[in-house]
DNA sequence: GAGTGGTAGTATCCATTAGATACTGGAAAA
DNA sequence: TTTTCCAGTATCTAATGGATACTACCACTC
């Protein structure tokens, strides 16, 4: 290793990762298939109002980086089923508490988001001086 | 509680929520501030290729959200600091496990991609039948 | 036997968003 | 005196996301 991985170096590889994991429809793949192998339409109904064309290309994406499989079965019409690889669900164990997170505080997320749009201060009427 | 968090439905807030979380430069920010405060020019150098617009978008959606804090001192040019809440606290311990799964795996992933981009199968020549 | 719906996508176009650039205004450094 | 720094905002353009239509084939309904 020429030098230590920094995600804050545009060009450091582990910043491309991040950005990977950082998209909103990779991190919900992600998610659906941690428990449970799904076809394309299958995980399309689930995520709503994702685009198919989005659909098509995280997928794709995910595939390239290795963290899911997509197999095709030449039924009629053709069966394509998309899982995790062994990598994809170590990661999907690190999203998930993304999601867990999420479910968790959203209550007070949104208490702060209302708090803010009333216009004023967050917390306290802290303007410090130096 | 009307109903129990869905982030695959559109409308839930948890979705909002994942969908701020799963943005990349909001991921670099908590990870940043997850150890120290620092100002608006310290975060636009430490984080490269962001743009000032980003920035300042990203940091006013993390206030919002009740993640970060914003201070400004009425010092000679203006000083603002940004730093994490308890809530913020909470949600980089998470996120950066994600920088560290990042350059952890960095290279599995680069060999998934130039595997995948050598333009055939990801692991096996597996195309089963049904 | 015509129409509808399902399979897994691709192609195209347009709206939204991200990014590049220039600007603010006052003070300090070169 | 020109440059630099502070923390942004304003504006314009390039890239991206999303809506829609289409493929080709088959099952099912009417």
């Amino acid at each position: 290793m020429l030098q230590r991985p920094d995600p804050f170096n545009a060009q450091c590889p582990t910043r491309r990762v991040l950005d990977r994991i950082g998209d909103k429809w990779a991190v919900l793949i992600l998610i659906l298939l941690e428990h449970e192998t799904l076809r394309f339409n299958e995980l399309r109904r689930r995520i709503q109002a994702i685009s198919q064309k989005m659909l098509s290309q995280t997928l794709k994406s995910l595939e390239r980086d290795g963290l899911i499989r997509r197999e095709a079965f030449p039924t009629v019409p053709v069966t394509v089923e998309y899982s995790l690889t062994e990598l994809g669900r170590t990661l999907a164990v690190t999203v998930d508490s993304l999601r867990i997170w999420a479910e968790t505080h959203i209550g007070t997320v949104e208490a702060a988001q209302r708090r803010y749009d009333r216009g004023a201060e967050p917390d306290l009427a802290e303007t410090a001086s130096r």
